[in-house]
DNA sequence: TTGGAATGTCAACAAAGCTGACGTATTATT
DNA sequence: AATAATACGTCAGCTTTGTTGACATTCCAA
């Protein structure tokens, strides 16, 4: 299907070939294992994983955040983030404290430990991609993100138009 | 670090806050998982996982690429891909014939199911693709590509770059 | 007071990655 | 010709991170 020629000139019109697409899967494919990788490297020296840097990320953007909510941002099941928080909170990295309004749900916050961790993470993943985002330029900037939140999923694109600061 | 107030007007220079470096981020998360929901709902009909995609599409992309080539685009061990390969080979997706100028590579191709698969799989992905694209309008392709691909590993971007065809 | 959320936990399992070891062709090197 | 290196496959075992299903507790709300 639509294995065409050039582009067609108009503006919204088809004007990408089904290889171009193709180029773009596999651009998500590769960027996606740096996206990762140097947050990956230092979590293996401290015996933990992906998901562990998922959940500290969110409970840094959310403090406070419940446990309902943080499920519903990751997209696992209670067992599989509970799992990851036990040895956050064990260690010492997170709190988890329990709710004064509803006292069924609990809050979570990082520690001063939890909140190294995380700034170590993410400083090494904002690196990247602030070197990507000045090798590409401004314009590029806007683009991809454009892209990116127009791939999400209807109900993930409200996560993440709802940050604790308005500027975006 | 360089939680600094509006853009600084020149063009190369720094011109992004933490904040917006981390929605980037964020975008990043969200964005990947709606790029590889469709293809995992089908895939889960059919008792694969995202593993078979990937084999799947690297294959197709490279007819007749060997074990040794496609380990190092995948990035993964010999026995995690061979045990995808495997049921791919039982199933009779994947072809493995052995090498006529040095009999000890295998070479794969898709069978016809093979390739009725990888289109499956890859229409539901460059669907959601498309409609991005579409939303997102041609300049803020280049963009995201040009940021996707700024931001690979430097051996990847070679994989990335080299494909079949060379329009791009 | 009773039903239904919200949370936590136990057990079992699956996908997909990993290491290490070993075997077998085949090719390259000495 | 002997030896080393390469490409591939496989067995066994382990880890992370996801999944179901079952069940207990706590608490809100009707």
């Amino acid at each position: 299907m639509a294995q065409g020629g050039q582009p067609q000139g108009g503006q919204s019109l088809l004007f990408l070939t089904d290889d171009q697409v193709r180029k773009g899967i596999e651009a998500m494919f590769f960027a996606y294992r740096g996206f990762t990788a140097d947050p990956d490297r230092i979590l293996t020296t401290k015996a933990y994983g992906r998901a562990h840097h998922r959940a500290v990320h969110f409970i840094h953007r959310s403090p406070g955040t419940t446990v309902n909510n943080l499920l519903n941002i990751l997209g696992v099941t209670k067992q599989s983030l509970n799992r990851v928080l036990r040895t956050l909170i064990a260690d010492g990295l997170v709190s988890s404290t329990v709710g004064r309004v509803d006292k069924r749900e609990r809050h979570l916050h990082l520690t001063d430990a939890g909140a190294a961790l995380e700034r170590e993470l993410s400083d090494a993943q904002c690196d990247r991609m602030r070197r990507a985002y000045r090798t590409a330029g401004p314009e590029a900037v806007a683009g991809f993100r454009a892209v990116l939140e127009a791939m999400m999923d209807e109900d993930m694109r409200q996560h993440y138009v709802t940050t604790k600061d308005g500027t975006d």
